[in-house]
RNA sequence: GGCCCUAUGGAGAAGCGGCUUAACUCAUCGCCCUCUCAAGGCGACAUUCACGGGUUCGAAUCCCGUUGGGGUCACCA
């Protein structure tokens, strides 16, 4: 008869050290009461996930808060998915959003005590804890074969029982260890499974820091914990990993709680306090038949953080948006705050919403827009230029060509009480300010340009001519508008709204339809910042040569 | 389908048995202001809190049921 421990041996015959060597190893940590370890456990698949940056902000919000830590753990067990270079890239992508974790995976490196924090590197740790269980008979080798899965789980959707392998479906639970040894002998390969002893006809309570108090079934599946591969499944690693990193609070997306009873499970028979559990509500859409679904990497172009990036969208503004969903108290906050200091509000699980909120991407940019409008001038430029420069050539291009000049446009009617609010991210802003540009000016009016149809080409050309020769620029802005005004009164134009109200038969229209000619004329555009400093920036020189140009086209 | 989570306007939400003829923010729509936009100011937008019962003098708020939405049932995390 072969003992568990020899068929332990048999299976890792490599590993000497104990759980108790690994307790010693990662002792608790010393930290205050009330201090909260968070981990942010991404696997590197991919892009960061719009999803993924909110997990990772409240958790490095709470360990900030309590003065506790936040770290990151690579789970790169699934070696099939993982994409090269993503973890590099996962944590640039935090660092621009200003979540560096104080410990863990680094991207390039790895800091702390309790590493490694790639799980790949810690396929010794897994072994020495499955090799404990596997003395203690709470885990054993299975060998059945995908088919044979298959099979066990067709035989029990025929008889409408629960999927799964579990009590007396679990098949290789009921080999000896001598059965056990012959087939390892013959190189079966194998997995290992963790051996339940739960029922799921059992509740169990569980407490949740977002959801609260509920019940759910006891586990009972005998779940795969080592792979054929060597490396552990998610569950385990999770266990394993939280409890040696001495986790005191495991935030993770709402899709977990479904495994939580396993997750139990895991820590009660390893003897384990388990940590605090919050799950989060998961972000969502509406798709085209109007469902509801989990933001989609592959189907949603805002569920890759990336994609605000490129577009130029302030990272302060996705945080900020990302706080009102965390948090239904923040968004009153940080009004009184005047969009400022977001870092001082205080997050609570408590104020958490418990169903997953709709992306909705005009609130960003509504936040972005304040964001972009409190900035200074050489703090608008120098956004600009680190965008352009990682993403849009365009703006590069149109930035190194003179920054003064660049910085003159950004500056207009900003750094004042109520600045201008229009720009919500530097993806379109070549769209916005080309007509600056001489020579995209020059290709912008080239297939000419579209005015108000109430007014012939003589009226637009007579106005034209009346303010090159007339409006003078080097004077300030209420008289330049005086001037403009009066020069519309003797063309037949109203000096305001009310007074052509009152007579619209004796005017053309108002000083606005003379401000629109204008300012179509100088930048092909129906709307651009405020005319008189257009002007300014363009110099008189410039803005009669575009009259003169656009005069020509007319006539 | 089983199990779990969840349910206040177009969106995010406050509300925790009487203070609610349901706060606030975004969006939308009006009006005012205005050189166009943007901003700003003012106003409109849930007779009602998914539905049906019940408890109570009184319910969005408590209980039961129904329905809708989401999640989950892998050698993926």
């Amino acid at each position: 008869m072969v003992s568990n421990k020899e068929l332990a041996n048999l299976i890792f015959p490599d590993v000497e050290e104990t759980v108790e060597d690994l307790e010693k190893r990662f002792p608790n940590r010393a930290l205050s009461e009330g201090a909260e370890v968070t981990r942010f456990a991404p696997s590197p698949t991919g892009f960061l996930h719009t999803g993924s940056l909110f997990t990772s902000l409240i958790c490095r919000k709470v360990a900030t808060q309590t003065g506790g830590v936040f770290y990151v753990r690579l789970e790169d067990t699934d070696t099939k998915r993982e994409i090269q270079g993503s973890g590099e890239q996962l944590l640039s992508q935090l660092k621009v959003f200003d979540i560096v974790p104080d410990e863990g995976y680094l991207g390039n490196s790895q800091k702390g005590d309790y590493g490694p924090y790639i799980q790949s590197q810690r396929a010794y740790i897994y072994r020495v804890v499955i090799k404990h269980l596997l003395e203690e008979g709470r885990a054993y080798p299975c060998f059945c074969t995908p088919e044979d899965l298959d099979a066990i789980r067709k035989s029990q959707e025929a008889k409408k029982l629960n999927p799964g392998y579990y009590a007396e479906f679990a098949k290789c639970r009921l080999l000896s260890n001598d059965e056990r040894v012959e087939l390892i002998k013959q190189g079966k390969p194998f997995v290992i499974r963790f051996k339940s002893n739960g029922n799921h006809l059992n509740k169990i309570k569980v407490h949740d820091e977002v959801h609260g108090d509920f019940e759910i079934a006891q586990n009972d599946q005998d779940i795969v914990i080592y792979k054929s591969d060597g490396l552990p499944t998610y569950h385990f690693a999770h266990a394993v990993d939280d409890h040696f990193m001495r986790t005191t609070t495991v935030i993770r997306g709402e899709e977990w709680i479904a495994s939580l009873p396993i997750h139990i499970e895991l820590f009660e028979t390893l003897g384990w306090k388990a940590p605090k559990y919050s799950h989060l509500p998961v972000i969502m859409k509406l798709d085209e038949q109007g469902h509801k679904r989990k933001l989609s990497k592959r189907l949603d172009s805002e569920a890759a953080v990336s994609f605000f990036l490129e577009d130029g969208y302030p990272a302060e503004a996705l945080i900020m948006y990302l706080m009102t969903i965390a948090n239904s108290n923040f968004e009153e906050w940080i009004f009184q705050q005047k969009f400022e200091h977001m870092e001082q509000f205080e997050f609570s699980f408590s104020k958490m919403s418990l169903e997953g909120a709709l992306f909705d991407m005009g609130k960003l940019q509504f936040f972005a827009r304040e964001i972009l409008g409190k900035k200074t001038k050489d703090e608008i430029v120098r956004m600009a230029k680190e965008y352009a420069e990682k993403y849009n050539p365009a703006l590069k291009e149109l930035i190194a060509q003179d920054e003064t000049y660049f910085g003159e446009i950004m500056n207009i009617e900003r750094e004042k009480e109520n600045p201008r609010k229009d720009y919500e991210k530097f993806g379109n802003l070549v769209e916005l300010i080309g007509f600056f540009y001489k020579d995209r000016y020059d290709e912008l009016v080239k297939g000419g340009l579209v005015f108000n149809e109430k007014f012939s080409n003589s009226d637009i050309v007579e106005v034209l001519e009346a303010l090159k020769s007339g409006l003078a620029i080097d004077q300030d802005e209420q008289s330049w508008f005086a001037n403009m005004k009066e020069i519309g009164e003797k063309l037949g134009f109203a000096p305001n709204g009310k007074t052509f109200k009152q007579n619209p038969e004796m005017y053309k229209g108002t000083v606005g339809d003379v401000a629109e000619i204008l300012r179509i004329t100088l930048t092909g555009r129906k709307n651009s910042p405020n005319l008189y400093y257009v002007m300014k920036i363009l110099a008189k020189e410039e803005c009669d040569r575009r009259i003169d140009k656009i005069v020509s086209t007319l006539k």
